[in-house]
DNA sequence: GCGACGGTTGCGGGTTCCCGCAAAACATTC
DNA sequence: GAATGTTTTGCGGGAACCCGCAACCGTCGC
């Protein structure tokens, strides 16, 4: 068995590769790619059908990096490890992975023996390992109980771009006036209206901004997930000239 | 020597500890806290005078501890130890640390030697020992090729939190007219009007927005500056009934 | 004293945004 | 097909925002 291992950080590179050894010891090979760019191209030279990613890297992120290698081979199993369980990675993440594929979600924090019985059970047994923590929020997103729905995320993400609601309808096909709505529809999810004072004053907040500061707090949004979709926009307005 | 390191991470926290024993022949004693709060209870209990502090932790920000050990005891060295320079970091740090006292920022990426020779400078020394790269955002941050004034600063932070124009006068007792002026330098020196295609249909960007966008991807401000804003902002509501 | 300069304020108009109201389009169910 | 619910769209008004113009201050240097 073949090992890839993408992670920018070289003390946790060395604890993977240790932790592997032990967890794995039909594991023969192991390569080391510390960002997502040389990953991509290491997983591609050597079909590497194993791999251990971690999500934020400079060069590229780990789920851009993934997305392409599952583009290519879309069997590749892919543990994700990473600091946060952010609804803005676990969406992203659950967004890229391929129909029936093997994959697993394991927070750094997670203890040695997590970590090992994920290893075994996404790349021996070609299970899905998601840590509980995560779990949550992947539920909470997708269930109904204050998740968000794919139009009202897209939404937010145009607004926290800067977009203008004409050029949000113009983007995603709609009318000026269901682009509002859909805002208002995420205004109340964000519950932006709770800490507004009483009174009838003039109230202190700009509700489009407000929005993109509460999403950021709730880490519906993160800088990454932000630098996404600015590339996916640019993308757009250049097929759009 | 008493060092107190207060790092989140246990890997990161292991390697501190090996570096320092090597390092600093003499240091004695060596107490670790997983996060900012209890970090700041032991600097407390135990009048550490000599400090290491990840940025970016859950329960209280490195920034926000540190702020206050330097409140009760400002003759304290502190280095940080972190992952990323963003401005917003650099920003948050120079704007606390106390006249004269001797402190370091160095980022994690940097060589055992580099980390080796900063604990000496600062903790033996006293020296001031802050990272290149660093330096150089700190240079670009103050200086004022492109840099912004801490009037921008504190619109632009305002904005971010989804203030109202006529909140930020309220908020920093001007007038509404002098607020919109400085937005408007404010999104001269972001070049909010750069991306913006050349015809004269209506813009594609909303201002405001836009701005808090290229603010967060060129790492003037980030998710915790936000929180840390975030909570100054709700202590100055409550102050104001 | 005086002109120059940067920062502040008021005014006014054009644009965008927020949102209630109601009609139309489509999907569900009986 | 009739009844019901959901989503989309247009209209319109009030508020907020962007910003040019002009007047008003304080601080310099001379």
């Amino acid at each position: 068995m073949k090992m890839l291992i993408v992670e920018d950080d070289s003390l946790h590179r060395a604890y993977l590769r240790d932790t592997i050894a032990a967890a794995l010891p039909e594991c023969t090979e192991v390569i080391e790619a510390a960002d997502g760019l040389v990953g991509e191209q290491l997983a591609r030279e050597h079909k590497a059908l194993h791999i251990v990613m971690d999500l934020q890297m400079n060069a590229r992120t780990g789920i851009e990096a993934a997305r392409n290698i599952w583009r290519e081979r879309p069997e590749t199993c892919i543990l994700f490890w990473s600091n946060y369980s952010d609804e803005a990675y676990v969406r992203g993440v659950s967004r890229i992975v391929p129909e029936g594929a093997a994959y697993g979600y394991v927070l750094k924090s997670a203890t040695d023996a997590r970590l090992k019985l994920a290893l075994r059970g996404i790349f021996v047994e070609g299970q899905c390992v998601i840590d509980r923590e995560v779990r949550g929020v992947q539920q909470k997103s997708l269930g109904h109980r204050g998740g968000f729905t794919e139009s009202e995320y897209e939404v937010l993400v145009d607004i926290a771009l800067g977009l203008t609601d004409r050029a949000i309808a113009h983007r995603r096909s709609l009318s000026l006036r269901s682009v509002q709505n859909r805002l208002q529809q995420l205004y109340d999810k964000l519950e932006l209206y709770k800490d507004e004072p009483e009174g009838q004053q003039p109230s202190t907040f700009n509700l489009r901004t407000r929005a993109i500061s509460v999403a950021l707090l709730r880490k519906l949004l993160n800088a990454n997930s932000l630098e996404q979709a600015e590339l996916e926009l640019s993308e757009w307005r250049a097929r759009h000239q």
